[in-house]
RNA sequence: GCCCCCGUAGCUCAGUGGAUUAGAGCAUCUGUCUUCGGAACAGAGGGUCGGCGGUUCGAGUCCGUCCGGGGGUACCA
């Protein structure tokens, strides 16, 4: 392909003096393997119809060692059709690494402690997995972070509520994650029961949230280390099972001393004292205004989320970029804070980029953040399984099945807005799903089992018959679906190219008989390529891939 | 009120300037059924791409405007 876009600059430049980047294009397959507009484009400069220039450029690119043939269509689109030993030699090239060397923090997940992690955290954790997943195929060294906060009023309740409900024992080593978490749920639930329904304890808790903020009481520091713990243990068990590493986690107790110092270091620069408060005044910059310090002296989020680049910055220096994935209501104030932080650092701000997802629901059940009425991560993770347990009692591989499923559900829509899963769908297990993909690695690696590949020579010249050539085609576009993937940070990019790659297999093994045709030696080439570029998509995005189902 | 995002088939979504017929999956209907794994394949029906106007050789895609939905909009995160 760089070849092929060479040569056509070259004639270019030739023909007509003009430098450009042709634009190459995958076309629909009638239409050819590589596709041009760039007579298009160049008509108007040249004063030439767009059709005259495609013929005297497809002339002069015809000669191009690997095309087939050359075609000028439609207004003036150049086709470029590739020679069959050019399309199978394309697929033995090695991924390009453009991102080697390159340190890169991708910030997810984001689950409060304390609280219960719901399907929007869990939406948030795969697709940032799958992200980090993306730019670690590219070459680059990811750290995947979180951030959670530790401090506020739905802290100090829970935390009141252990106090006053039974400690945690240590050494209860039976205890499930599960069940940890549900004690701490029960704490948050007394505790802001009791805060609604009686002045005292609301007094006390209130007294606990301050204690909170300063450290200082050691019994207090305790619960709430404990509560912590608690929660992370739950996280990791959750985290566990979908195989995402968490590399190191941030609390927000710790990002204010580093912020508040950022904040007072550029009063009256940066910020401006007003109505008592301490202010960033977006609306210089087409945002709004939004507060960084309150009037009692304490910081919001937007000075914790600033002490947090610093914090990162400094335990990653070398980072040459910063990637923060979040629910998608945060958008505006990610980039009050961004512009804020550009007027203080504008390197750490130029590295830093905001991506955001949309909301995650579900056609059954509700959840609605709002009300409190939280639909659990855990509670879908297990609904899952428990239809796969019933649909396949047999299989060896329904914990595979189970998360390639979820992940897969997530993964295939774009990023950016509200998404609505179907458990229904995502479990039935075929059509466009995660098993669907599984048991078409399965199927191939099945027939891959039963020969012995071993180093005899294909045909060369053997000209591709339709579905080989068509599979062949698909193969080929692989490197360039990861670059686009990578490049706009768009994991569903590689779901639909799986999916269709697979759709793709399958037709062409319905109509093909691999082993045992005289074809063998070709066919069983394309088949071992097609399992390797699943597999290696699948583990992209960090879908199980089983050899068996 | 102002700002941002979204509106594509009954449902869930791809497609974000290019190709006479806008693509998938689910659901509905019909075939393949002595199979290298049928968790599959082939086919049918179903769309004024929210409306209107504009830019362009070309608009689902860009611009304007209206309608509808979601989010944000100073001491929550």
């Amino acid at each position: 392909m760089r070849e092929l876009q060479e040569s056509l600059k070259r004639a270019i430049k030739d023909l007509f003096n003009v430098d450009v980047e042709p634009e190459l294009t995958r076309p629909e397959e009638q239409f050819g393997d590589y596709s041009t507009n760039v007579a298009m484009q160049l008509a108007a400069q040249l004063g030439k119809s767009s059709r005259e220039i495609a013929q005297t450029l497809a002339d002069k690119v015809q000669y191009a060692e690997t095309v087939d043939k050359t075609q000028v269509a439609g207004p003036g689109f150049i086709n470029f059709f590739i020679s069959d030993k050019a399309l199978l030699d394309s697929l033995n090239t090695q991924p390009s690494k453009e991102l080697d060397g390159k340190e890169i923090l991708v910030e997810f997940g984001d689950p409060n402690p304390f609280k219960e992690m719901h399907i929007g955290h869990l939406y948030s954790y795969i697709v940032g997995d799958a992200i980090a997943g993306l730019l670690e195929a590219s070459g680059a060294t990811v750290r995947r972070l979180s951030y959670h906060g530790d401090v506020g009023l739905h802290v100090a309740k829970a935390v009141f509520g252990l106090r006053e409900l039974k400690k945690p024992r240590q050494g209860q080593e039976e205890d499930t994650a599960i069940e940890k978490e549900g004690y701490l749920g029960k704490a948050y639930a007394y505790g802001a029961k009791k805060y609604e329904e009686d002045e005292e304890s609301k007094e006390e808790i209130d007294k606990i949230n301050l204690k909170i903020y300063e450290g200082d009481d050691p019994q207090i520091n305790n619960l709430h280390q404990a509560g912590i713990n608690l929660s992370f243990d739950y996280f990791d068990k959750i985290l566990d099972l979908l195989s995402i590493n968490n590399d190191k986690r941030y609390l927000e107790s710790q990002t204010i001393p580093a912020g508040k110092e950022l904040v007072e270091k550029n009063l009256d620069s940066v910020f401006k004292q007003s109505q008592g408060a301490i202010v960033y005044e977006g609306e210089k910059v087409g945002l709004h205004t939004r507060v960084f310090i309150t009037s009692k002296g304490l910081p919001t989020y937007e000075t914790k989320d600033l002490g947090l680049t610093v914090l990162k910055d400094k335990d990653y220096p070398q980072a040459s970029r910063s990637i923060i994935i979040t629910a998608n209501e945060q958008s505006e104030y990610f980039k009050v804070m961004l512009a804020a932080l550009a007027e203080i650092n504008a390197d750490l701000a130029k590295k830093t980029t905001h991506l955001s997802h949309g909301f995650l629901s579900l056609t059954t059940g509700k959840m609605s953040s709002r009300l409190g009425d939280v639909y659990p991560a855990m509670k879908l993770l297990l609904e899952v399984k428990a239809a796969v347990h019933e649909q396949y009692p047999d299989s060896q591989v329904r914990k595979e099945v189970t998360f390639g499923a979820v992940k897969y559900a997530f993964l295939k829509h774009r990023l950016g807005s509200d998404i609505t899963i179907d458990i229904e769908e995502s479990i039935s297990l075929e059509g466009n799903s995660g098993p669907y993909l599984q048991y078409a690695f399965a199927r191939a690696n099945s027939i891959l089992q039963k020969v012995d590949i071993g180093q005899q020579a294909g045909d060369d010249s053997l000209t591709l018959q339709t579905g080989e050539r068509s599979l062949t085609r698909k193969l080929s576009e692989y490197q360039e679906v990861v670059v686009k993937a990578t490049d706009e940070l768009m994991p569903h990019h590689i779901a639909t190219y799986l999916y269709e790659l697979a759709q793709n297999f399958n037709r062409f093994y319905e109509s093909s008989r691999i082993i045992g045709d005289e074809r063998e030696v070709l066919r069983l080439k394309l088949v071992e390529s097609y399992a390797q570029v699943l597999k290696n998509g699948l583990q992209l995005l960090n879908i199980p891939v089983v050899e068996k189902m």
